[in-house]
DNA sequence: CATTTATAATCAGTATACTGACTATCAGCA
DNA sequence: TGCTGATAGTCAGTATACTGATTATAAATG
């Protein structure tokens, strides 16, 4: 059997274990109360305002029965709106509040500062080399969970090739 | 602001979302029924026998709340025991039961599968550096976790220094 | 020995994530 | 047009993970 240490798996738990109680602390210290996944949300949609809610979750690969829970919160702390679609009954619109602006705004640096402790052990030449590993071998397995990304619809045409 | 592919975080996210979903695959199809956190706790056991509920989250890196479930789980599947300490009347003692040592030597070669698949992007140069980075990036970081990994008492002495 | 401190385990509460099922609606096509 | 398949969103149920609190017990200390 092999170790612990050599099986991907377990160093991805881990380390995303470690990185949210990064995230966490930094956040917090910064004097807010978002989550990884609430500040994945708002950062999408400040990119792509007016999206539904199966485009927010294709945009950072999360399932579409979770990103129902996270919009619910991040609706009641007043940061998003949930409006319906004009263009399709089934679907809702996500906007982002001003306070919702105000926050993303006001959290960035604390996220960012977050990112660089979670690398603190590798030298910048190494985690240029980490970060480039993790995409390519991310790339590959993309479509393997139930949630997987859908950047654009570029991406998504390539993909069908 | 990052781009989301330059941030750790979102890829470590990404990563173990995905690794875990494989794991579910490839040990489904050899037909067994285990989790990541399931196995590893199995894993642990089988080469400490008769450690407490503490030691084995230490060395798995899993907080003290959620070990609690995940050997509750374990237990109810007739896979693990929780007796009593004889020493220590705060602790629970474990044991892998017939099955559980059945189970545990069944599903490796799925887990092993498992984890080459998560690599299958990579070629095997890169591969053994991605798993190295990872180790190098946790270990600077892993007291940062509610969780800390606790591999011996060894590496325990050398923490507190 | 008595008191303080630390530790083992659990519980309640919250937030991801998933499976599978369901409703409502849309889009393609005979 | 009417049927069929696909899609948007939600719900119930299960399994990690965490925070903070509590109980029971052990260990350390004056």
């Amino acid at each position: 059997m092999r170790d612990n240490n050599e099986m991907p798996g377990h160093l991805a738990r881990r380390f995303q274990q470690i990185a949210v109680a990064i995230f966490h602390a930094e956040v917090e210290e910064a004097g807010y109360d978002l989550t990884p996944v609430q500040y994945a949300a708002l950062a999408a949609l400040e990119h792509n305002p007016g999206i539904d809610q199966a485009t927010l979750a294709g945009q950072i690969a999360y399932d579409r029965t979770t990103i129902t829970g996270v919009i619910d919160r991040l609706v009641q702390k007043g940061l998003m709106l949930r409006l319906a679609s004009p263009r399709d009954r089934r679907a809702n619109v996500l906007e982002l509040t001003d306070e919702g602006h105000r926050v993303l705004q006001g959290v960035v640096p604390a996220v960012e500062a977050a990112q660089d402790v979670m690398l603190r052990g590798l030298t910048p030449e190494e985690a240029a080399e980490f970060l480039r590993l993790f995409r390519k071998a991310i790339s590959a397995v993309n479509d393997l969970s139930r949630a997987p990304l859908r950047s654009s619809p570029a991406a998504a045409d390539a993909k069908s090739e």
